[in-house]
DNA sequence: CTAATAGTGTCTATTAGACAGTATGTT
DNA sequence: AACATACTGTCTAATAGACACTATTAG
C-alpha cells in the first residue's frame, strides 16, 4: 500500500478535504493596507537670499469624507483585494487615493487591535513609502476638494516621546503621543498616529544602514542638502566633515554646481548604487 | 446650526452609519499567526571531555497532521481569535500547540500572497520567538505522538542564499531556498521556509543593536558561550578579545565559575539591563 | 567688503583587528 | 606534563569627533 496521496484522520485526500472546507467557519474580518508616505519639503528662505532652503520632513494625510472618523485626518488606506498581494494592494490604494505611482514602499508593521476600527475587526498592514515630491503630482480622484489632501510637516527631535504634525497653510496642528493600542482618541483617524510614529522610527533606524534616504531625494543633490535630511530624520545636528567622510562612499560627483545662491556654489552628486 | 455630530453625504451620523454597515460586503478571508521559535541546542562533546559543548541554533517545527500540507513540517500557527490582539494570538497558539508559555515574541512580517494557502485567502502575521530551551518543557497537547514536534538544527553561514534544516535523531534534512512568493513546492508547509529565512535575517540583524540574544540564554552564562551564540547567529567566527571588549557593557560578573571541564574555569555572568 | 555656505586639513580620542602571552583546571 | 580553554596586554589600523582654516559667490 502506497501512502500517496496522503489521507487524514477522516480518510480524506487533500483535494477531497479542500472541496468540503468551509471558509465561513471563522470570524468575519477584513484586512486593509495603510501607507505612511514621507517626503521632504524644501521651503525657500524669503528673509535672506543667501540662506539655504529649510528642509522639512512631511507626511501625507487625507481628510476622511466618510464614516467612521469622518472629518479626521488619516493615512491613505483601503482594503486588500481578492487577487492581489499586500504590496500590490498598498501600491494600488496609493495610486487611487493620491495619484502617486511607482513609489518606493516597504512593509512596516501589522496593527490588529480588536477595537482599532468601530465597523468590525479590521487588521491593517502598514506600509512605509518614500518619495521625492518634485517628481510627483498629487491628485485626488476620489474627491473634488483639493484640501482633502495635505502634507503635514513633522517635528520629532531625538529622545521625544511625542511628535507634532503641522499644516501651516491651514494653521492646523496635531499632537501624537505614545498611547497604548488601540490608541484611539487621538486627533488622527483610528490608530494612524501609531503608524506614523512607527514609520518615523523605522526611517530613523534604517537611514544608518541602508540607502533608503535616496528615495526622498531628486537625482542630483548637494551634500549639504543630504546632510539636512539626515538631520531632520535623525532629529539631531551632525558635523559636516564627519558626515562628508561617511557619505562619500555612497555618492558620485557630477561636476555640476548650484548657482545664484549668494555664496560659494555647491557640487551636485548622484547616488552610487554599489 | 452646529456641525456636531458630523453627518456624511447620506446625512448619517457615525452611530447610524455603523448600524447599517455590512461586514459581509467584502471578500471572505482569514488571518493567522505563525511563529518562528528559535532556541540553542547545547550538545555535549562525547569524544573529548575537555572540549566545550557545541552550540546549534534550532527552530521548532510541527509535523502537520491535517490537510492541507498533511505530513509536511510547519511552524506552530493558528487563526487569530475574535477578541484578541495579534500578540495575544501568537502567544495563545504557541501555548496550545507547543506548551511554551511566557516567551519573548516580536512581530516579524506579514505574508499575504493570494496563493499561499490552498484553502482560501489566509494572511499570516509571522512572529519571532526566542527561548532558553533549558527553562521550558515542550508538550504537544493537540497530538499523541511526540515525534510531531521537533527542533530542527539550522545551518546558515553568512553570504549563503539557502539554509539547511537538519533533524539528526530522525535523519531528516530540509533545504530552504530563496524562492519568490508564494514559495510553494518547498519541503516545508506553505511558505514557512520564507518565514524562517526572514526570522534568521531579523535575528542576525538585531543581535548587533539590541539585547534580544539574552532571551536565548539561561540566567547565568559564560562569555565564551555567549560568543558561540553570536557566531552561529552571525554565521561567522569572532575574535575573543574584541568580543569581550564589546560585550562587557551588557553583562555583570557573578563571581561564580564553571567546574569539572578539564581546563581553566570560566566565570559566569548575568545580563545587565541598563 | 560681507554674509553665508562649500569644502579641506589635521589633531586627538575612541574603537576594531590581530595576535602573543599568561593562567588554570582535569586527566 | 599535556590539553583545552580563560583571560589579559599591547601594538597597529581604522574611524569618529572637534575645530580651524581656506574657497567662492551675490549683492
Amino acid at each position: 500500500m502506497t501512502n500517496y496521496p496522503l489521507r487524514d484522520q477522516n480518510g480524506l485526500t487533500e483535494a477531497a478535504f479542500l472541496r468540503q472546507y468551509d471558509p465561513d467557519a471563522f470570524e468575519r474580518l477584513a484586512v486593509s493596507v495603510d501607507t505612511v508616505v514621507f517626503s521632504i519639503d524644501s521651503r525657500i528662505q524669503t528673509e535672506n537670499y543667501r540662506k539655504l532652503d529649510e528642509q522639512k520632513l512631511t507626511v501625507l494625510l487625507l481628510k476622511r469624507n466618510e464614516h467612521p472618523c469622518l472629518g479626521k485626518w488619516s493615512l491613505p488606506g483601503g482594503f486588500v483585494g481578492e487577487k492581489e498581494t499586500l504590496d500590490q494592494a498598498a501600491l494600488r490604494v496609493l495610486r487611487d487615493k493620491t495619484g502617486l505611482d511607482d513609489v518606493y514602499i516597504e512593509q512596516l508593521y501589522t496593527f490588529g487591535h480588536p477595537q482599532r476600527d468601530p465597523r468590525m475587526r479590521i487588521i491593517s498592514v502598514a506600509y512605509l513609502a518614500l518619495i521625492d515630491r518634485s517628481q510627483y503630482q498629487l491628485k485626488n480622484p476620489d474627491s473634488q476638494k483639493i484640501t482633502d489632501l495635505a502634507w503635514y510637516e513633522i517635528d520629532f527631535p531625538k529622545n521625544t516621546p511625542t511628535l507634532r504634525l503641522k499644516w501651516e497653510a491651514a494653521g492646523e496642528m496635531l499632537e501624537v503621543g505614545n498611547s497604548p493600542p488601540p490608541a484611539l482618541g487621538s486627533p488622527l483617524a483610528f490608530d494612524h498616529g501609531s503608524l506614523i510614529l512607527e514609520g518615523l522610527l523605522r526611517l530613523r533606524n534604517k537611514i544608518d544602514y541602508t540607502d533608503i534616504v535616496f528615495n526622498l531625494l531628486p537625482g542630483k543633490f548637494t551634500i549639504t542638502h543630504l546632510q539636512q535630511i539626515y538631520e531632520i530624520i535623525g532629529g539631531e545636528k551632525l558635523l559636516a566633515p564627519v558626515f562628508r567622510r561617511k557619505i562619500a562612499r555612497k555618492i558620485t560627483p557630477t561636476g555640476e554646481y548650484t548657482q545664484e545662491r549668494g555664496h560659494r556654489p555647491s557640487q551636485l552628486y548622484v547616488y552610487k548604487d554599489s
